[in-house]
DNA sequence: CGCTGTAGTTAGACCTTATAACCACACAGC
DNA sequence: GCTGTGTGGTTATAAGGTCTAACTACAGCG
């Protein structure tokens, strides 16, 4: 997955080291959650004893933080191809729990329990940043005038959203990604535990109250 | 808060020393996250020596499901109080909003990033049902026919909900329950850092919607 | 071909959970 | 009121975790 035509024979095998301690890193989480990652056993996994791991990634949130990123790169990159080949909201919302049902702690690492005091890096809130782009584009154009009591509050705190969509369009952007995430969420974490309904159609219906707004 | 009125001292005392031992859990809970909880730790600010702790709670995930149960105990508690005095289902979000903006890890101890194999005990689920159980009385009375084609779809898998309330209402709960998590983890997780807007007015159009259906 | 730096090693400090063995005293029953 | 038991506390210890330090050996660059 990583590009490994580093230009050293050494670049390359680091990058060939960290992709397998990732890879590792992540079987770890998916079967214990990220809780229960050890170093230790990865490298041991791996072949070499413990401290060796050190020389590829400093620590272990610095591990941890790797992965947030790639988890982030890879749904990014999903939800962007997808819409890329003409998929609408609620294709996507589909796409996108399906990407959370591959590993249900991948989308916790990023929509999970926030961990106190951690302040995300710059590029992974980029990469966030992208992703609600695409949701933005795949809106489509919507009137320009606030429609209601939340669109009037929105539309005097949007500076962080640039000019180009419109208020309505924010807004209806958060109410997809805030539904969305309410019911994957809730699902993967298993409250809907014992309830025999299907949370796919729930979304559908979510959503589809969205658009008929 | 936990009944001091023990048969025996001996009793007594020991309620009184894990009140105390939950105490600091819920402190380093809420500065550093569960993952952070160390025993050893809140043995020696309790003035005893690492083991002693075992006297009081079997392990560290004999602790922590004790604080799940306390942290549904005490939503289900605030829910149930605020109905009895007369709040509607906006009401309700608001209260269980501060709720969890008075310990966002509180919160997250119950509905945030799930442990991979970990079963929540029959008690907490049931406790969890009584929330459920208040937001259907909030929800009032709704039509008996299903209206939509998840009304349709939950109309066959309801056995989970007994006869009383209508699929309608379960519908609306379900809404509710997932609008109002939607918005309110994505709040306490950061994700709308940045952007300047008050969730709580984006709750209440969520919720507004919910109720115009 | 030789120097340099990188990848690996082991040893060890310090933390954690958790068990075992032991001590002392508080309480219950007589 | 005395005594036996069990409870709450101790220390020692095992096993495992992160991470640093010191050292070795070799790959690759000039």
């Amino acid at each position: 997955m990583p590009d490994t035509d580093g230009r050293s024979p050494r670049e390359r095998y680091r990058v060939q080291v960290r992709g397998e301690i990732k890879q590792r890193a992540w079987e770890q989480i998916a079967t214990a959650g990220v809780s229960a990652l050890s170093l230790n056993a990865i490298a041991k996994q791996l072949g070499m004893s413990g401290p060796a791991l050190y020389r590829y990634f400093a620590n272990r949130d610095e591990l941890i933080t790797a992965l947030v990123r790639d988890a982030y790169r890879s749904l990014a990159d999903t939800v962007r191809d997808t819409f890329d080949n003409g998929a609408d909201l609620g294709k996507l919302a589909h796409v996108i729990r399906d990407w959370a049902h591959t590993d249900p702690q991948r989308y916790f690492l990023i929509y999970g329990t926030p961990v106190p005091g951690y302040h995300a890096p710059d590029d992974t809130t980029a990469i966030s940043n992208e992703i609600l782009a695409v949701l933005v584009e795949a809106c489509g154009p919507l009137p320009d005038e606030p429609a209601t009591p939340f669109d009037d509050h929105l539309d005097h705190h949007r500076a962080w959203a640039g000019d180009l969509p419109t208020t309505q369009t924010l807004h209806r952007v958060l109410s997809f990604w805030a539904r969305l995430h309410g019911v994957l969420s809730l699902e993967l974490a298993g409250h809907f535990g014992g309830m025999q309904f299907d949370p796919g159609l729930l979304i559908d219906e979510e959503l589809s109250e969205l658009r008929a707004q």
